[in-house]
DNA sequence: GATCACTTGTTCCCG
DNA sequence: ACAAGTGATC
């Protein structure tokens, strides 16, 4: 299939595909084509002969790369298997891992995962600093990477803060590893410093989608990488939700100024929503002030209105009933339940919903219910795996020596780092010392004991040799704590029964560490609005819609324009919830949307999911219904009494 | 003197 | 879940 096939020319999306400018900016709403117009422009650089590893597509997320890939595949377009459609996360680490790259960065592409974190912290948590000082101090070294602050002329480090860092660098260096937070910053820092490096002129073409979702280190990296190539970019600053991230709207606005010659597209039209839809959506997104003037959004009559309500409940007790009501009739009259999207912007009130339903008999999966690692028994696990399959991944290590002590044995290992860093051993070597006494140093005894257990759990699990019985010692069968990971190993091991055991384990990380959000699927989906981004749904309910939640509440000591800054993201994250919903006129499906909320909540609750309630009433926090329902405007249906 | 395991008072979770 | 304080142990 040609890549124009569909594609009027003189329409926008033509545009897109086919503008030859070598600078490409796209802004435009929710559901308007961006992504199949951007698609279609790959289609046509590989119809017209490009090599496929000249171009790079950056997607915001794995599932989006493989819609890209299987989209192509429909299209039958030359040349689409090789291409190497990533997101800039997985591409900065790879080109991390190349030998040259490693020899001039010094450092090893090795991410820790969150739980790994944690020895971390406790090997850091000398010198008078706490455990929440340590995260804070880890966290304003990753936001300043984020941010490229060490670019900003002025930019100056406190000497404590210089101080932890060189710790920190220390550790990481020592355990040969890096934090997720620096993978990209990395990168940067070797591109900027090797104008002449390959990497820096590797592609022609850079396509990046989400735009508005990249941080200043990400768009850093896209800068760097396109001194030689076509750059297409296409994004929406009023779906910005990524502030945590360090990602801000100004990116893609700005954009434009740096590349002035640039071709600027914008599209108009929302195929995807009701029209109903669209007109309380741009009604709330107008009530941003620092919001640049722009086409507006415009409603496809072809869609429908489409179906709307807004639900107030007396107790959220009320709403969780309310809601698992609403499903299970959905389903009785004949939606398949993957048409249902759920949204929730706390677990307070998801994992109810979740329970109800699920206890109604739908079929039901929620992104609230905990990941495939956060239990101790699969950390244990994985960390055995890793170890088994490297003896010199000193991460796992340090973990697995730690995780049975409440101080993570930081004293004793800090004696045995002091060794290493001494005579130049590896830690595992100064274990195996001691293990034999050969070497003595002083409060290593519950260290060495944790050392020695580790070792016989290994030595048995070296004597397995198919993955499967591998599998059933690590994950047994009926283990409720690893449950999710003996799942996860074994799709892993099913899509690829022939894999060696080095590659599974790197097959398992992705798994576990990038988990997938399927498009299609045949079960009710509950999840936050920031998991959404990316999914529609011909049902798409947002719940707990009430001040402190949505808008969740700004955290003390914001100065007044970050809490206007917030309340605008807070916007935008609403705004992305209510453009998930889609009409697919075609097949009978008008689009609903369903927005709920509850007059009261237990207080205690309420105080957890973060709300800080204005009045309480017999233990209960009366609870005010979100602004942001006030400026869905006059296209709005009157909010009823559920 | 440093470290560990155990207690008893504050604080804070989100993506 | 964390900080801070206690006596017992290395």
């Amino acid at each position: 299939m040609a890549w124009h096939h569909g594609l009027t020319p003189g329409t926008p999306a033509y545009q897109i595909a086919s503008e030859t400018n070598n600078r490409v900016r796209v802004v435009a709403g929710p559901g308007t084509g961006k992504s199949f117009a951007m698609k279609r422009r790959v289609a046509r650089l590989l119809e017209e002969g490009v090599a496929p590893s000249r171009i790079l597509p950056v997607t915001f997320t794995r599932v989006a790369a493989e819609d890209l890939h299987r989209e192509l595949v429909g299209m039958d377009v030359p040349g689409c298997d090789e291409l190497e459609g990533t997101t800039l996360h997985r591409l900065c680490l790879r080109r991390l891992s190349r030998q040259a790259v490693l020899a001039a960065t010094g450092r090893h592409a090795r991410p820790l995962n969150q739980f790994e974190v944690e020895p971390m912290i406790a090997d850091l948590m000398r010198n008078g600093r706490g455990k929440r000082v340590v995260r804070k101090l880890q966290a304003a070294y990753e936001a300043a990477w984020a941010r490229l602050q060490q670019e900003e002329p002025g930019h100056a480090v406190v000497a404590e803060d210089a101080a932890f860092q060189a710790e920190l660098l220390a550790w990481l260096r020592f355990h040969e590893a890096m934090l997720i937070g620096e993978v990209v910053p990395l990168f940067f820092d070797f591109l900027s410093a090797n104008p002449a490096a390959n990497e820096r002129s590797e592609y022609s073409h850079i396509l990046v989608d989400e735009y508005q979702d990249l941080n200043k280190a990400e768009q850093g990296v896209i800068r760097l990488l396109s001194t030689t190539a076509d750059v297409c970019i296409v994004g929406d600053d009023d779906q910005s939700i990524y502030s945590f991230k360090h990602a801000h709207p100004d990116g893609i606005r700005e954009w434009i100024n740096d590349n002035p010659d640039a071709a600027d597209i914008g599209l108009e039209g929302c195929r995807r929503c009701p029209t109903r839809v669209v007109e309380m959506a741009r009604s709330l997104i107008a009530h941003n002030g620092n919001r640049p003037e722009r086409r507006q959004l415009d409603p496809m009559p072809a869609n429908g209105v489409g179906d709307v309500r807004i639900i107030q409940y007396g107790t959220l007790d009320a709403e969780v009933g309310g809601v698992s009501q609403l499903v299970s009739q959905f389903v009785a009259d004949g939606v398949p339940p993957g048409d249902i999207l759920v949204l929730a912007q706390s677990k307070a009130v998801g994992t109810p919903i979740f329970e109800a339903i699920a206890g109604a008999g739908v079929a039901v999966r929620s992104e609230y219910t905990e990941a495939e690692l956060n239990s101790l028994d699969a950390q244990r696990a994985f960390a055995l795996l890793k170890l088994l399959d490297d003896r010199g991944d000193r991460v796992a290590l340090r973990w697995l020596v730690g995780v049975d002590s409440d101080t993570w044995n930081a004293a004793g290992y800090r004696r045995v780092r002091e060794r290493c860093e001494a005579t130049g051993d590896t830690p595992w070597a100064v274990l195996e010392q001691l293990r034999d006494g050969i070497l003595t140093l002083r409060y290593t005894d519950n260290i060495v004991q944790a050392f020695r257990d580790l070792c016989a759990e290994l030595d048995t699990l070296e004597t397995v040799s198919d993955l499967n019985t591998l599998i059933d010692g690590l994950f047994p069968d009926g283990q409720a704590e690893t449950r999710e990971i003996r799942t996860l190993s074994l799709q892993v091991l099913e899509g690829n029964p022939d894999i060696n055991r080095t590659d599974f384990v790197a097959e398992l990380l992705t798994a576990v560490t990038q988990p997938e959000i399927p498009t299609n699927v045949d079960y009710v989906r509950i999840m936050s609005l920031h998991k959404s981004k990316g999914l529609s749904a011909p049902v798409t309910i947002v719940c707990g819609c009430v001040e402190g939640l949505l808008p969740r509440r700004p955290e003390d000591g914001m100065a007044v324009q970050q809490v206007a800054e917030y309340i605008e993201e807070q916007r935008r994250l609403f705004y992305v919830g209510i453009t998930r919903v889609k009409a697919v006129p075609g097949e009978g499906k008008s689009g609903t949307l369903i927005l709920t909320y509850a007059q009261r909540m237990p207080y205690g609750d309420a105080r957890r999911a973060g709300i800080q309630p204005a009045r309480q009433d017999y233990g209960d926090a009366v609870l005010l219904a979100s602004r942001f329902i006030n400026e869905l405007g006059p296209q709005a249906p009157e909010p009823v009494r559920g």
